[in-house]
DNA sequence: ACAAGTGTACTAATCATAATAATACAGTTA
DNA sequence: TAACTGTATTATTATGATTAGTACACTTGT
């Protein structure tokens, strides 16, 4: 379900944008699957449609979804770039945590404990 | 040397704070050692003596400085809690980056793999 | 043709945060 | 006493996020 955390520093059009890309990438959007209306879905979040806008604006950025013109949003069934942007944010990401981890003084095998760890978990 | 990067998105008295934490932390700053006052940093780095003043108070809330009055800020000389606090921060951060990069589908051997270079990487 | 729905565009107003600016104050030091 | 310390206060500016209201071109179903 599609949903905004008001504890999350975030902007909301961001949330939006992160949420649904990734629902269409673990498959609970389907390609060609249409998105709620911006205004459908502004009131449904209870939040303004140009907010709503502003994600569905930079989800189409992105290469996540497509527009046709007063039909909708719809999720793209070419997802790969989208796919390889978020991999490699998630690297990014990844490395960083690392050197901070090392410049903390925490040792190489507590961050291997903690993928052990870490990489299982629900969530 | 205490600087501040006007790309990075952070306030710059968060910049400060991190800044000088782990320069303490590091050693780079010596326990009992006195921090440049307020309004000498403000014009070495040219910015506002507020700002300068609103990283010491941060400083001092997470018990990296102490503050004499009338004579200045100096380094804590039992910087635990802000070393725990630090590695805390640094864990959590290394957990989000994990889960973050599974959800994108990278492999655990992967992240074993970026470990060992990341880890071991200058900067 | 018409009405209702789509995304988009635009301007204005509001709000929160960061940063600047200018003082003022109490304490310390020489 | 003079010059320095951190701190406090108030006002102002700048920026980004969000809200608000309106308008437009397009598609769909009647």
């Amino acid at each position: 379900m599609i949903s905004v955390d008001y504890k999350d520093k975030r902007p909301i059009y961001e949330q939006l944008a992160v949420n649904i890309t990734a629902m269409a990438l673990s498959g609970e959007l389907k390609p060609d699957e249409q998105l709620p209306s911006v205004r459908q879905l502004a009131v449904q979040l209870k939040i303004n449609p140009n907010t709503i806008a502003k994600a569905y604006a930079e989800l189409e950025r992105r290469g996540v979804t497509y527009t046709v013109a007063g039909k909708g949003s719809f999720i793209n069934s070419d997802l790969s770039s989208a796919a390889k942007a978020q991999q490699s944010a998630a690297e990014n990401n990844f490395t960083e945590a690392v050197m901070q981890a090392r410049l903390c003084g925490i040792e190489k095998s507590r961050l291997l404990e903690m993928i052990g760890e870490a990489y299982d978990t629900d969530k």
